[in-house]
DNA sequence: GTCTATACTTGGATAGAC
DNA sequence: GTCTATCCAAGTATAGAC
């Protein structure tokens, strides 16, 4: 079974007309998935968009969803360049809720998070693959913990609300908002919810100013 | 296509032979979604979980969709009955955090939320079902509108945050929260994030405790 | 090494049996 | 009116052609 006559599950060449198709084939995948879902992509729906062979599919990854782990992997780290880049500004939580805002937009439009939620749900289906996409939502959790620890800083609000929470419930939230967001095509209620957060958090910055005076337990 | 030859798509019985193997199918529908996802609730998996033949499912609902959406309708109803007898006592913003907690405990157990995701998902595939999806969904909403509602009432919280818009964000935490805790099969992170908000809520609500006099904006 | 033609499996839907 | 046997389309996977 994960016998692989092939180099596909093990090299990923970089060049050469095997690159091209792989790479042809992974985006074909993501927006594949983008589309029509994990239920919606098979092999053939994807080769079809491709304009290559079904068969292609199981020579250069051996199965669908093999495929498709390559087309989270592909899509997650081109995104993930782009946000950490973005997100190293924001040093306070006003600035990160306009952060988050302007990624949740163009996330929207790119699909990312929609090839996430599509990902998480088929993983459902197939024994193994939660564990694979549980991996691949690790980094953005810890971009997340990183960048809320980096907006609260040594404020009184970092006590009060731990990042490893935070950000947990900050991955939360975006997820839920791009699955709403997906279902009725409006993404009005979402930016609003994002408007919101950052007034908010604007009063958050002017409560924090207060810093505490890094008591003993700061370790 | 539409063409319902059978009674299955107006009346509904609710006795008798054709009604018990309705139910039947309704419940092995939904444990199969909540198994398997929507990529894998296939007529026959259905079917053979009900302990019968895969033809019953489109002579009784017409299509396999159109018997997910009875058994999203089905959970649904029964949920929505168990929660609002729950909200209804949340009249400050910590027994809604508390409320939201033990809802989101009990809802992980049954899978309700689950299957709406699952729903959710797999409505990107099949192009009139999220229409139908978003109907069934709208009733939560305005239940958690309602609940912010009562839980605010008139204190300085309410001008700050619209009942609107943190329903949508409470509904939008939920699916994200259920999202990754069925990921990794961790409620733990999930239930942190409940409890910080209980202890944040009990600030708010001392906070809100200084009502506002009334202003005339207030229509 | 890369790709296509073909084999086999599963799924949706219905014609016809009871 | 209720259910089953059967049909055809779509899916995965591979044997073999180039």
């Amino acid at each position: 079974m994960a016998k692989s006559g092939t180099r596909s599950r093990v090299a990923a060449p970089t060049s050469g007309r095997s690159a091209d198709t792989r790479r042809l084939l992974i985006g074909a995948a993501v927006e594949t998935l983008k589309d029509v879902g994990y239920a919606g992509a098979s092999a053939r729906a994807i080769a079809e968009r491709a304009g290559s062979n079904q068969g292609l599919v199981f020579y250069h990854f051996g199965s669908v969803n093999d495929l498709l782990l390559a087309a989270l992997d592909e899509v997650s780290t081109r995104r993930m360049e782009a946000y950490r880049g973005v997100l190293e500004h924001a040093t306070s939580v006003a600035a990160l809720a306009e952060s988050a805002r302007a990624i949740f937009v163009e996330d929207l439009d790119a699909g990312y998070v929609r090839v996430l939620i599509e990902m998480i749900t088929g993983a459902q289906a197939v024994p193994g693959l939660g564990d694979l996409v549980a991996e691949r939502l690790r980094p953005w959790r810890d971009l997340a913990e990183d960048a809320v620890r980096r907006a609260l800083g040594r404020s009184a609000a970092a006590r009060l609300l731990p990042p490893a929470e935070a950000a947990h419930a900050l991955v939360a939230g975006f997820l839920g908002l791009e699955l709403l967001a997906s279902l009725d095509g409006d993404r009005a209620a979402a930016l609003a919810v994002f408007d919101r957060a950052r007034s908010l958090a604007r009063m958050l910055d002017l409560l924090g100013g207060i810093r505490l005076p890094a008591a003993k337990e700061e370790r």
